[in-house]
DNA sequence: AATGAATGAGCTTTCATTCAT
DNA sequence: TATGAATGAAAGCTCATTCAT
């Protein structure tokens, strides 16, 4: 499998796949479709993936991972929890707004494809949450958040408010703005666990 | 007098269906295991269903249905808007708990398939959301709720806070008890909204 | 995968196998010849067989068992080692003329592909090669053939003696009756070993 | 001057390509396969072959036609028929056990690639046999063998029986040593066509 | 109504071959 | 000469769907 100067096609097919597998779903989407969105033969796709579900496991890991850190240090720019939390839902919706085809095979591919593929990609997804946790931890020891709060169950809570809100928009196929939620919804999850 | 005995089999068909898509995956499912599971000739689908899909939608759509119709009529019993809104996220996790299978189908295989199936069902779908909206209406009109927030988006920040809630713990493999988490959910909903 | 009254058909494809394969080669004979020649749809030789090398193994284990069987019930009735050993080379060679696309597939195709399949065509192979052996056995403890000699290495020399012959008459596409050097084989081979 | 380089990776792709269709199958065996075996890279193997057939034939005639001069120069040492026939066949037989690779491309692969491609090779396979038989003619003449054989298809029996042998010692995975056997061969020819 | 044998479109994948470098 | 990225024909196999019984 060629890389290094051919990273550039590497790339190219993936970020092909991850508009064709968002555009027909993983399932309906051909090789061939990938290969032609990608201007090269059907071939060349498999000189630098496995096959097709190589292909949707490279999408996952390759993105996840950057989007896991540059969130993360995007949000501790913010000195405290709350800031952080704002900053952060804020930035998700954000991502996922400028980056909708990725984000709808994250939210709307993943879950369904996920189960029988490799669970690389649910760790990742779980480190996602866990930095909400985090934030979550922090402003209880700040004492801005409520302690009582089950910090897991309502990392979960937002993380998936967030998700839904997203599935939702891309299944009403992105008709309206979606960071105009953004505030609503932080404002929502900040007065349920502010003290 | 026929006609219960079909109504049987066109019953058992689709509970077997909901299994079989649920374990399996609606695109890894194939008509013989529904057909098999249902104890039936895989031909006999066909007596009942137009095919594959048709299978997967009226799954969709005889239980959506049902489900808004049990929820409304259970919503009803409380005379507020805080009540309603704690029974129907604790009815809907109990419901999701009982009925795993139907709920992994509803939550993971929809937003898949649904993009390229009829789309009564999202209408079905919105029915539920709108049926959270009217609730939160209530809250408001009761002078309970905040009235600054958006009810459209704050119900879909529940159902989907829900929905995330059980697709984690679905994909999660259903490792512990779901109905625990209700509470916390409400409550922070709740505290998000009340005055 | 029917069978029963179906073995009808299972009969026919591989009939039609023996012949396409003989023909145009294992390696390149296609699925869909297989099945124009049997008169099928290319998916029906899939629901008799799991596949190509499932129909070649088929082909063999089906006809050496009972080629086995009907050679040695044929050289039975003979008394002694040299008539039984006359009657097995005529009757191969007769076989083999009359046989010819099988005869093809086992000298031609077998040592070719039977290296990466299944072994128990092998072992079969082996149980023909035996049964010379039993008649040289028993030809020497007759005091009818020479005691010197190494059954097992006689054996295979006379099985191969005669493969050849018939592997050369087939890559030279059956030009000359095969029958006519039965007796000339026998000669030499009974001259070699008799006192 | 490059010439001679030349000549020199020709031939290291020459053996490297029996070493691999031997080990692979002609069918299984890759280019790319050969190419790295060669130590080159796959593009350069169509520097000095037409491609994978001719690959295969080259090697059957480089080899053939130096086996036939070999043995003949060999066979010449011998007055009698007697004795170039005993020569031939443990000539034979230690060059097959030698060249065991080369053998089993011959004996194995041959036959089933054979008919498709270029009959030269089968010309020279011929030319083999020939060889054979006039030694045997040679015998009859001397008055050392029974007149009454058909020399040609004795000497097919002949080849083809030292060919069976080594067929069945390569299947059997040249688990012991083919040498002990060529005397054996001798003496069962020999008494059979000795007067 | 029920069956299940048969169909064949359509997919993924392989690899011999080409050709720009 | 040598390379190896790229190509795309070709083939095996699956399974939703049909239809004769």
């Amino acid at each position: 499998m060629p890389r290094k100067k051919q990273e550039e096609k590497y790339d190219k097919i993936l970020e092909a796949a991850t508009r064709v597998f968002a555009r027909e779903g993983f399932h309906n989407a051909k090789i061939e479709d990938v290969a032609k969105e990608a201007g090269v033969a059907h071939g060349t796709v498999y000189l630098y993936f496995d096959g097709k579900d190589d292909l949707l496991i490279s999408i996952f890991q390759e993105n996840l991972e950057e989007l896991v850190e540059y969130v993360s240090s995007e949000v501790e720019k913010e000195a405290y929890a709350e800031g952080k939390l704002r900053r952060m839902i804020s930035l998700q919706i954000e991502l996922i707004e400028t980056n909708s085809e990725l984000a709808e095979l994250m939210l709307v591919e993943f879950p369904q494809t996920g189960k029988f593929l490799n669970n690389s990609v649910i760790n990742d997804l779980a480190a996602y949450i866990d930095m909400i946790a985090n934030i979550l931890k922090e402003g209880v020891a700040e004492g801005a958040f409520d302690d009582s709060i089950d910090v897991n169950v309502v990392a979960t809570v937002i993380y998936s408010g967030i998700q839904g809100i997203a599935t939702r928009w891309i299944l009403e196929e992105m008709k309206y703005p979606l960071n105009k939620v953004a505030n609503e919804i932080s404002e929502v999850f900040l007065s349920g666990i502010k003290l």
